[in-house]
DNA sequence: GTCTATAACAAGATAGAC
DNA sequence: GTCTATCTTGTTATAGAC
């Protein structure tokens, strides 16, 4: 539809809730309370529930993506620091705040055929960058195994930090960065 | 409720059902079809949907303990084979027959109060297998870092292949969890 | 143990007034 | 841009016959 600040900020609150919830169990009616308008008001700013999860997910992806070059500009050129600063920023857009990027990434089977195939760009230019600095990491002989599977592993462990972090533990997400490339790297 | 066999049957059929379209999306009626009832006739060997979801994360978590124990005591004693037997017979639960565990991991929020209390233990012991596994690789130098970060990181890890896996692709789980071992160990 | 029929309710979405 | 009111459909679960 169409691209208002307001509909900016109940897409913020979308994201809160599904990932609160879920996207299956997060009813128009939760998601407009939350927002503090009445559920067939939502109808104006997004055509269907569909909608709002689409606009959810490539908010989160273009946040992800957006953080992660900043990162990998702000770094240091060796290897090792750019490994780490990738593994900071996907951490910090799941942890910091909880909301887009975990809806992209646990609700991504949710979108429909159209959504999917207009928002895949967005995810493989994330990956994309991801497998650069992971090439870049074997090829110095940092990290040891084949590159789609690395890729695809450090993901995942990434990516589930979700099921378990606890803001008020003692890591944060730096230091959780810091003790995932300690794991997978060789010790110089 | 029983334990029948057509129970276990059921049950079966629902991890299916579960891991294809998620607890949410899986109405009785479709768990129904699949076995070959009517609706109405699954609240003879189900109190309700919770307790199918109950029963099929019940089943997943014990087949996983079951079969990591089994892999432990065929595996050779050294950390290293048995940290590869470990992810070995993880993959294999997940990937191989992709049903009730599946659902264990990836449902467990939606559990009420009652059953995760009640399955809890379960998937403690389960843990506690890996984390005694890990114990062992980190004290022989094997594997780097704070055991309670690197069992987490390594189960997500595992636990995303769920997203990616192709049976038909080039690797089988024996050698997914090979390359795991070989990205998180340091060489000889 | 399974069927039919249906109760009871919650869901997504629309229409038209303001 | 939001409201009220409502339509339509789909959902879990129950009751009683077979």
């Amino acid at each position: 539809m169409n691209d208002s600040p307001r509909r900016k900020e109940l897409t913020r609150l979308a994201a809160q809730l599904f990932v609160q919830e879920g996207f299956d169990r997060t009813t128009v009616r939760m998601l407009a309370q939350e927002m503090g308008i009445k559920s067939g008001s939502l109808f104006h700013h997004f055509r269907d529930k569909q909608e709002i999860l689409a606009a959810v997910i490539e908010e989160g992806t273009q946040n992800a993506l957006t953080l992660a070059r900043a990162a990998l500009k702000d770094s240091a050129p060796d290897p090792l620091s750019r490994l780490h600063a990738m593994a900071r920023a996907h951490l910090d857009t799941l942890l910091t705040d909880r909301n887009a990027h975990v809806v992209a990434l646990y609700e991504w089977r949710r979108l429909d055929d159209g959504a999917r195939d207009h928002l895949t760009h967005l995810r493989d230019a994330y990956e994309a960058l991801w497998n650069e600095v992971l090439d870049d990491a074997i090829a110095a002989d940092l990290v040891t195994g084949d590159r789609a599977l690395v890729s695809r592993f450090v993901l995942g462990a990434l990516n589930w930090t979700v099921r378990w972090y606890d803001p008020d533990g003692p890591r944060d997400p730096e230091q959780l960065a810091h003790e995932l490339v300690v794991m997978i790297t060789r010790r110089p």
